[in-house]
DNA sequence: GCAATAGTTGACTAAATTACTCGGATTTAG
DNA sequence: CTAAATCCGAGTAATTTAGTCAACTATTGC
């Protein structure tokens, strides 16, 4: 389990696909624009997901991405797993088996803190994070006019982690 | 909050650090050779560590570091923080204020979710780690002749995340 | 005082990863 | 056919990671 900007990417795009796929299939085009990802950024997070079998594309005009599962299967771990290729295996993992007492000692230890934290982002489910979006409408007007901004948005929540 | 291999070093390199500080000032040279962590990139972090105050250093023969608080009072995360230090700011933080609605959206997104992360190894304390650690007696054997080996260890976990 | 030990700092570097571009190929609605 | 869209692979600039190197300062033991 690693965090990275990688996985946001991802996860954003998720989200605007599951709060837009009820009118058909989205484009990355509209993503892009929307999110502020490059397309071809995109083309390569959603080849992942496909493959993950975590979306569905429709090809030629009118095409686009769809959602494999529901919303309510699709967990933000599913997500971050699918475009964040583990590379951990870090220290004594692999083949190379613990010789020394320590090195095995940080390897349980990193384990267990990766299947908590892996754990916890399983229960956050797709459906959760629309649902939280749909909650305040202060600053989320979803399917009107297409491209459509109005400016009034509340203040972006300070302290930075 | 980012769960990189960096901050990873920095908890193995503290744990090791909290585990063996009893007997007075632990050396980076010996972090280093138990840990399998390069002398110079242990200098770079501990140069972090203590200037975010989590270790104090000793200088001159016999000397090397000690934890700056007791390990109840160090975490998961302040290690981490301390660093890794905070690149986020993706997408709308910082001064670009949000003009479109979707990108407030994502920021709220994550900002909420590092938040939720950042709590949950908040509660992680270094002395949870050392105790965990002093419980399983299969495979870790702390402070009898300096650089002795034994090779038996349990299988290391399968499953990368 | 002198030498050895050990931290401190800064500049630099190779390798990996991230975030992207480009060019094309394929599919399909109209 | 043509335009809209996904697919695919190669390549690439910027950043981060992990590490090297060298000079320096502080402390201790003799």
């Amino acid at each position: 389990m690693r965090l990275t900007t990688k996985g946001r990417f991802a996860v954003t795009a998720m989200l605007d696909l599951a709060l837009r796929e009820a009118n058909g299939p989205v484009t990355l085009a509209g993503i892009s624009e929307r999110q502020g990802i490059s397309l071809s950024y995109l083309e390569q997070l959603f080849g992942k997901l496909r493959r993950s079998q975590l979306v569905d594309s429709v090809r030629g005009p009118g095409g686009g991405y769809t959602l494999a599962r529901t919303v309510q299967e699709i967990s933000v771990a599913d997500i971050i797993v699918a475009v964040d290729e583990s590379v951990d295996a870090t220290q004594c993992g692999g083949r190379e088996n613990c010789h020394d007492n320590h090195r095995c000692m940080t390897h349980d230890l990193w384990t267990n803190l990766n299947l908590t934290i892996f754990d916890y982002l399983s229960k956050v489910s797709l459906a959760s994070l629309v649902d939280a979006q749909r909650a305040k409408e202060t600053c989320v007007v979803i399917d009107q006019r297409p491209q459509r901004r109005n400016g009034t948005c509340s203040e972006p929540l300070a302290g930075t982690i």
